[in-house]
DNA sequence: TGCCAGGCAGACA
DNA sequence: TGTCTGCATGGC
């Protein structure tokens, strides 16, 4: 099916959000001067592109799967309240960042997925972990879908390192997948879950310290609040923030933005990598 | 060539 | 409770 959607570059910019660190299977390719964006999300698929009309972009997928992509790109939430606030505030480099990456939004992935993905990403970077996730998509699924619980579960860590380059993260993969498969644990009971309780429980798997679960929740659960503090976010608290403690910085971020804390710090994350590292 | 990356677990004081 | 160290490995 083919879903025609108005959205404004301020509202929806896959090009600010496929660098933004939040996702690993998204891709852009030109052909004849026409840029076409390919997104693949568990065993779903969709491919979309801004027609000639101002502001105007087609989504195609499987017309079962319009919903799930829908709620993938969160199109039911209007990120032009948070923008608002953020302008109104006096934070200038929130305000920079919030300038530099417009159309940013925060995506609802495939929960298996993102457990894995995140799982991948501790001490690790962009470029590798997408690596590793295309490999266990080509050697373990179709090479489109990401393969399931049942199948990572029967893998000995030694194939996971050797075939995919995850590194010591094998026996969490494979651990998780296991306790996945056996019913063991649920992942989808976490929806019912309070924020807290939440960050909590996730930290009770092997592998899942308080930055991987903050990201899970957050890309993978959209609980909002959740805000990963990884080795960008530590530079910006020490080198933009330097006029307040840490103490006082998260003070601050968790009164002014409540209920968006993870948009704000896809913002601060994306405008840092990108500043520094030239990506 | 060495440092670094969307960190974590375990040992130790 | 806080700090230190080892962990795989490819990009830069």
């Amino acid at each position: 099916m083919r879903q025609e959607l108005l959205l404004s570059p301020k509202d929806f910019n896959p090009n600010v959000i496929i660098d933004s660190g939040q996702v690993f299977r998204m891709k852009k390719i030109t052909c004849e001067n026409e840029e076409r964006f390919i997104a693949d999300s568990g065993n779903k698929h969709i491919e979309f592109y801004q027609t000639n009309k101002a502001n105007c972009w087609n989504f195609i997928c499987e017309a079962d799967e319009w919903e799930f992509w829908k709620t993938y790109f969160d199109f039911d939430n209007d990120y032009q309240q948070y923008n608002r606030i953020i302008e109104a505030s006096s934070d200038e480099f929130l305000k920079a960042a919030l300038d530099y990456s417009g159309g940013m939004r925060i995506l609802k992935q495939d929960l298996w997925e993102t457990y894995i993905s995140y799982l991948i990403s501790q001490n690790n970077n962009i470029k590798r972990i997408q690596n590793s996730i295309n490999k266990l998509c080509e050697k373990y699924a179709d090479g489109q879908s990401f393969p399931t619980p049942d199948i990572l579960a029967m893998l000995p860590a030694s194939d996971l390192m050797k075939e995919a380059s995850v590194g010591y993260r094998a026996e969490y993969i494979v651990d998780l997948s296991k306790k996945v498969s056996s019913g063991e644990f649920d992942i989808y009971d976490i929806f019912s879950y309070s924020y807290e309780d939440g960050f909590k429980k996730l930290q009770q798997i092997n592998g899942i310290g308080p930055k991987v679960a903050n990201c899970i929740l957050l890309y993978g659960y959209h609980f909002m609040d959740s805000y990963p503090i990884d080795t960008w976010m530590k530079k910006i608290i020490k080198e933009d923030y330097a006029y307040m403690t840490k103490e006082q910085y998260l003070s601050y971020i968790n009164g002014a933005y409540k209920g968006f804390l993870g948009y704000v710090q896809q913002l601060q994350f994306f405008y840092k990598r990108r500043k520094i590292s030239r990506i």
